[in-house]
DNA sequence: TGCAAAATTTCAATGAATGTAAATCATTAT
DNA sequence: ATAATGATTTACATTCATTGAAATTTTGCA
């Protein structure tokens, strides 16, 4: 599993994103060529597609691995625990992920993270990934949950929280920009979400 | 305006849409080549960009409609009218604009919204396209509600109850597939997120 | 009718994505 | 140590979406 190949090929994937995130950042995501990148990593340009599917997925190379940390958690759902509190751990442990990202430089969590936001490829292309991720944890709450849990209610529950945190954070971006203060907005619109919209306009409560 | 050259670019347009519509049936979408959606349409390849603005666009020809609509909706918000009650009005128009559609033959509808849902490319732009309306519906919710509404209230509330539909629209899709079933879906899943997630799971209140 | 603006077509080019066959190279069995 | 094996990479060729520029046609109006 550790031989010479498996280490060369991480070697090689890390360069081409490596090389993605330097030439997006120098001349931007579309004026950059797959050649450009390919070179820029020392592979063909045939390679490149030997490592990812698409120009747009070289930025999204831990969506696997998010996924399958999120469906491992619906598991550990406790007995007596309740839909909204299992989805507001997995919310908080999905905001962890991203704030402390051990893999690359916070200069390039935020680079990654500013193309996304700026580039309408990417941003289609990290609402899909999001919304596929949306229908397997869905499918996951109502397996974690037998007899409980109608489809309707867990597409709600799943589709509310992860609909209200996304648009809390990119509006705190757009706002702002700190990471933490997303975090934070993601965190409160969760919250709202729990509580039920009904709680607004009205009672303010505070 | 409703001179013979607008009346000619209506019907272009429209060409260009059954036109593709019916290929993408026969053919499928990736199959199907823009040179062949312009031949079907007899205008040059060329011309078909000066109508749409990728292959992917001609099946949303009416989200900008779209969107004007509901941002018209926001303004009309009544003095005593909470968030909650605005939006679920905002929610109710919408799919009743999906359900009942006059320009396109009910089997035409059904055709698009399968191939949105089928095909990765068409599905990411749908979902862009959504998330931007929803950016531009938080903006506009907060000035209907000057001073009322926070920031990250207003993205929770809009993105809470985006999300919930959505997915318990697709949901309903993949399980049964009759588009009045869906729009039912959606509007207990709007119902739930209004009432808040944390009515879920223990109590059970019908 | 005849002209100016708008729309369309033609032509050319770029770049992403994919298929294919030849060439490389790490690993394994002899 | 070396040849066979299988995985990877490369070079090459092609398709197709998309865009720019120039040439041409159509339409609305003086």
């Amino acid at each position: 599993m550790v031989g010479i190949r498996e280490r060369k090929k991480q070697r090689t994937r890390r360069a081409l994103i490596q090389a993605a995130l330097r030439l997006f950042d120098e001349k931007g995501y579309e004026e950059t060529t797959l050649a450009e990148i390919a070179a820029a990593a020392d592979v063909s340009t045939r390679t490149f597609f030997s490592y990812f599917a698409s120009k747009e997925d070289v930025l999204f190379f831990d969506a696997a691995a998010r996924i399958e940390t999120t469906l491992a958690l619906v598991a550990t759902r406790r007995p007596d625990e309740a839909p909204p509190e299992l989805l507001m751990r997995i919310v908080r442990a999905g905001l962890a992920w991203t704030v402390e990202d051990q893999d690359f430089r916070p200069e390039d969590v935020r680079l990654r993270m500013r193309l996304v936001m700026t580039v309408p490829a990417l941003q289609a292309r990290a609402l899909h990934l999001l919304f596929d991720n949306q229908l397997r944890l869905t499918r996951a709450l109502r397996e974690a949950y037998p007899g409980e849990l109608g489809p309707v209610e867990a597409a709600a529950a799943v589709g509310a929280l992860a609909g209200a945190t996304k648009l809390a954070v990119v509006a705190s971006l757009n706002r702002d920009g700190s990471l933490e203060q997303a975090a934070e907005a993601a965190l409160q619109a969760a919250e709202i979400t729990v509580r039920g919209l009904a709680s607004l306009g009205r009672p303010a409560a505070r």
